[in-house]
DNA sequence: TTTGCAATTGCAAAAATTTGCATTATAAAA
DNA sequence: TTTTATAATGCAAATTTTTGCAATTGCAAA
């Protein structure tokens, strides 16, 4: 390993393709830029990242977590389990729910990529048709 | 495979461990009762049920995600990133967010098992101290 | 600079999970 | 009952992830 750390390649690349990615596709992107790197490094760079709160992990459904990185404005998801869509939501109506929640049980919550599973409105529409 | 299947053993499992399992969990616990069955289909049972919403799946932070019975009433959980604690909470204030985030986003949620991230009141004493 | 310590990494083995395909069981239809 | 179709299961191989331990690196104190 030179100069670059394997956390610095792993930030440079989430934020690049600035999508949800899993540990195996992040460990293969790394490995275009540094051929020898070994996947458990890559793993526990992850891991080490999601507790610092510089990525989050999620599972969006898709059979393995995913991974992104972690931005100033924070957003959330919806994800149908019908057709699989994703719906980004903001931070506001998130954050109020949050704030109840921190009050009533006396709990700071850091939770920075929220994820709700259920059923978006075309696959509603199609689903009362049937 | 005899009469029970796997199905409904791991039902049964949940249900008496009453508490989160992972998928080798279950599996361990699944043999106990029927040596010879594979693992793979536990874990293809138990993805099946939670599709049908019959088990929740959830990261409660532990590494291994993990599995529960779902039951009428649903409930949902705080964990406390550094001692690890589990705080339990109900649907009230989680079904109010829910219902506000429907509205918004023409949205069914379905999500029966909430957990959210952040650090409970004695932690946050701690680290005040220090 | 040198020393010491903690964090990071590599490596190899183990463990856990997934996958493709063949077989078996279940249930509905004929 | 027999046929047919769908779902569940077993099995073996492949894939993905984790783990223990030794070596290396980075950083700061001496
Ligand atoms: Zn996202
Ligand atoms: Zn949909
Ligand atoms: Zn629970
Ligand atoms: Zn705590």
């Amino acid at each position: 390993m030179k100069k670059s750390s394997v956390e610095q390649l792993i930030l440079e690349t989430l934020s690049r393709e600035n999508t949800h990615l899993t540990s195996l596709q992040v460990y293969e992107e790394i490995r275009k830029q540094l051929p020898a790197v070994n996947s458990s490094t890559v793993y526990r760079a992850l891991e080490r990242m999601s507790k610092r709160g510089m990525v989050s992990v999620s599972d969006i459904g898709t059979g393995a977590e995913v991974f992104e990185v972690v931005k100033n404005e924070l957003h959330h998801h919806l994800v149908c389990q019908e057709c699989g869509r994703i719906i980004t939501i903001g931070q506001e109506d998130v954050r109020t729910f949050f704030k109840v929640i921190e009050q009533i049980n006396d709990f700071e919550v850091f939770t920075n990529h929220l994820i709700l599973f259920g059923l978006c409105s075309e696959c509603r529409k199609k689903d009362n048709l049937s």
